[in-house]
DNA sequence: TCATGAATTGGCACCGAGTGTCAAGTGCTT
DNA sequence: AAGCACTTGACACTCGGTGCCAATTCATGA
């Protein structure tokens, strides 16, 4: 019995159908002018059926971002004698390959994003799932709740500013170096005087 | 002629009344659960109004974003010959003083928001008008664009990751010294070894 | 191959968020 | 008091999202 039954693949084609219909029409019309029945059309299948699909009209504009998250967490386990700096370089570049290769894609993803607040919103709200899963490396290695929690925010947000500079840019720059240049500049960072504890 | 008009006391009367009923509302049938009908019925005034009032159903549950993250801009204009640090941690201070009076009340907002997801997107949207506040005050001391978006978006990472485990504890703690200490970790962080540049 | 049951789909009705419009109401000015 | 601008309420409409059920498609065993 192979895992790509017959329903199987037809349910990753009429998945890829509405993402692509999507996709097209977002680029043509722009987000909040496409209605649902319109990406439906386009993926020949129901309104309702959209829905049976992805839970909302926003979830298809992120359609591999659950996948990629779990590959995020896959990277996180620690190899060797690793510090934390240098597997959080090892993961952004494995991801970084992934990204390279979508770059376009990428790039108009996130220019549609950045047209409706919504979708800003929605983003945001996916890395939180990244800094979870930072926090959660981070308290594996032994940090209290407190300082896993504050470093992983600290260090999503730098890694997020990283890829908006990222998808930002003409040229798809080098995002491992990017990467690395980012936690150069944290680390680099002048601590308060007086500093307590 | 005084600002405050009586029209203009009309309006935050209505603006207050439609805070307090929907909190009231949400607090009692949760966010999902309470229509925008029961809200501006629970105020007396038509729901018609309600949307001249906010633009949509989640903007009443941070009625004072705008104003807070202007009196953050404010605050990061440095005084003196202070280190950044030091203006984080000013601004940290007086920030957190307007919080402390209102902790109950932003633990209550904090725990509504966390249990719908579009609340929590809507907060981390929010959150990134205080993250290009800190990286604009980052490139007025000079600093380039790309560092300024990564240390602000660090710098805002650690800050967000403070403030909930801030509204998450039982007890008001004192956030100055939770800011502080978020600072202090962020820069004790052990940097990659063969940083670039 | 065919019949049976499970999974998938489409169509329908419905709810709530959000918007345009216009007439009626309220406050400001002289 | 009258005229004006601003504010409100009511209505109609679009679209996102969901529950429901009948029709269709697929998998399975005889």
């Amino acid at each position: 019995m192979p895992t790509t039954s017959r329903r199987a693949k037809n349910k990753a084609r009429t998945r890829d159908a509405l993402i692509a219909s999507a996709t097209t029409l977002f680029r043509v019309h722009g987000y909040e002018a496409t209605t649902i029945d319109q990406i439906a059309a386009g993926a020949g299948v129901s309104r309702r059926t959209y829905f049976r699909y992805f839970p909302s009209k926003d979830a298809v504009v992120f359609p591999r971002a659950e996948e990629r998250l779990e590959r995020f967490r896959e990277l996180l386990v620690p190899e060797g004698g690793e510090t934390l700096s240098e597997t959080l370089l090892r993961a952004c570049r494995e991801i970084g390959r992934d990204f390279s290769f979508n770059w376009e894609e990428l790039v108009l993803q996130q220019r549609l994003i950045e047209t409706e607040p919504l979708l800003q919103a929605r983003e945001r709200d996916l890395d939180q799932g990244w800094e979870v899963a930072i926090a959660a490396a981070l308290r594996a290695r032994g940090r209290d709740e407190v300082s896993a929690q504050v470093l992983g925010g600290a260090l999503m947000g730098a890694l997020r500013a990283v890829f908006r500079l990222w998808t930002a840019s003409e040229e798809p720059r080098d995002l491992e170096s990017l990467g690395a240049e980012a936690l150069t500049l944290i680390t680099s960072l002048d601590p308060p005087r007086g500093a307590p504890r």
